[in-house]
DNA sequence: TCATTTTTCTTATATATTGATAATATAAGA
DNA sequence: TCTTATATTATCAATATATAAGAAAAATGA
């Protein structure tokens, strides 16, 4: 173990499923001397990593909500599109969940997200939950803007089931390029009916969606091109403001610090 | 530079005024020569600790997205407390923003909230953020329960206006801690009044609180004994469902890895 | 295409990390 | 309160690793 990775495997046994460790613990699973383990974990904690827990337990530390709130806050997406998240809720047909997602490595990530009040099911989009590439319109409707060589690497980790299935995958694909927006049901949460479509912004590299998902019991035919109108004028707005807040970005980084 | 504060001192420079650096201004400004700079940097993209983005630029990284959500499932606090934020600002006679917020270090951190519908005002009690220790009932609530040298070190830190202002703080702390609740109005946010109660278990080494924060426009006399009430019953059950919880972490830890 | 910038690679050497052991602190029980 | 077990820190020589300067390679943009 060296570098980075002696910490970061230390912080990685932290899981759902398993969020305090002891020293003791970590250096049987990690097979290392507790001499050695007590000595990273010292330095974790002295930078709020980790936090000492009751009975000599260790837990992730308050850094990562600190850094995680500076994401929010600072990302342009998220700065961009969270303000209009509750408008679009609000001027839908019926009620939804709507949510801003982006492409992180060869996953996508809900960065924000609103559900009406009286919204009843759970989506799988919850803010900072890695998503499925190729389920789900939200997913879709970020990859269909990708071309060539990019788009190859990206779904390199993916396995279809069939050659057939892969075939109808990027029918499906250039369809809904056409139409410009994505329409699933049931692929990610069954009952649920996802509309998304594209956000993209170039300088900033950018790679997002905007969707709204729905009960399919709620939704009827008549919606859709509501639907896909107020999707479809938000994400116009939302990369209008991007721009906007790149210019802020680049007017900051000229001054010199 | 050595150990973890290498690469400590690279993620603090990212910020929300800040949020993308580049490898040449990260070595200007830590002084550092830039193929080192590389080196570290590229280990921290490895882990997913940065990423790159636009123009040579890089930014915070999923992984603290990742490991935010891992906090928020797994904190026992916020899985016996989150589902009943709703509920208490259902049940508040008033509209109201409703915090679970806890000790981190010397400062407090607000690690869940709900905000009726219809509530207007923005509270700085947003989840992620690092509050002052001595303003706000939601504080107060915390410190109130903690006794002789673990109060005297918590507040070390802390400056007072002069003696008076210091021992008018002790008084109204003893005082909230008769009443069993804390009743602070503007301290944090003008126009805003907030009741809190404390939060605690020992075992699982949580001293948290649990608040409703109300515009002061709205609020009546008539309404505190009902907002009392529904603080404290909520926060005892609460209270419970830790213990429950702590019971399920307890047998888990009893299985061996 | 070329010129510029960004990123990686290569090396000897200085420096940090390691882990066995000893010392100390802390918590729990009698 | 004292005892004992357990958790945590300190020490130090052997070893592994990071460092920094410059060169080379890739990537980017005009």
């Amino acid at each position: 173990m060296s570098g980075f990775t002696r910490y970061n495997k230390i912080l990685n046994l932290f899981s759902e499923q398993r969020s305090s460790w002891t020293v003791s613990e970590i250096s049987d699973k990690l097979e290392a001397p507790s001499s050695t383990i007590y000595r990273i974990v010292r330095e974790l904690v002295l930078s709020e990593f980790l936090e000492s827990a009751a009975g000599a337990y260790f837990r992730l530390g308050p850094a990562f909500i600190k850094f995680n709130r500076t994401i929010n806050l600072s990302d342009p997406l998220v700065r961009a599109g969270q303000p209009f998240l509750e408008k679009l809720a609000n001027e839908n047909p019926i009620v939804s969940v709507n949510v801003l997602a982006r492409l992180y490595g060869n996953k996508v990530m809900c960065v924000a997200d609103y559900k009406s009040p009286f919204f009843k099911n759970n989506t799988s989009y919850q803010k900072g939950k890695l998503m499925p590439l190729i389920y789900g319109a939200t997913s879709r409707a970020i990859i269909m803007k990708i071309v060539g060589k990019s788009l190859e690497d990206l779904l390199k980790q993916e396995t279809f089931y069939d050659d057939n299935d892969k075939d109808t995958f990027f029918k499906n694909l250039k369809n809904d390029n056409k139409k410009g927006y994505c329409k699933t049901e049931g692929q990610v949460d069954k009952g649920l009916i996802g509309f998304a479509v594209p956000i993209n912004n170039k300088k900033l590299g950018i790679e997002a969606s905007l969707s709204s998902i729905f009960n399919s019991t709620d939704f009827l035919p008549e919606h859709e091109p509501i639907i896909y109108a107020n999707l479809s004028s938000y994400a116009l707005l939302i990369e209008r403001y991007i721009n906007q807040i790149f210019d802020d970005i680049q007017n900051y980084h000229q001054i010199p610090s």
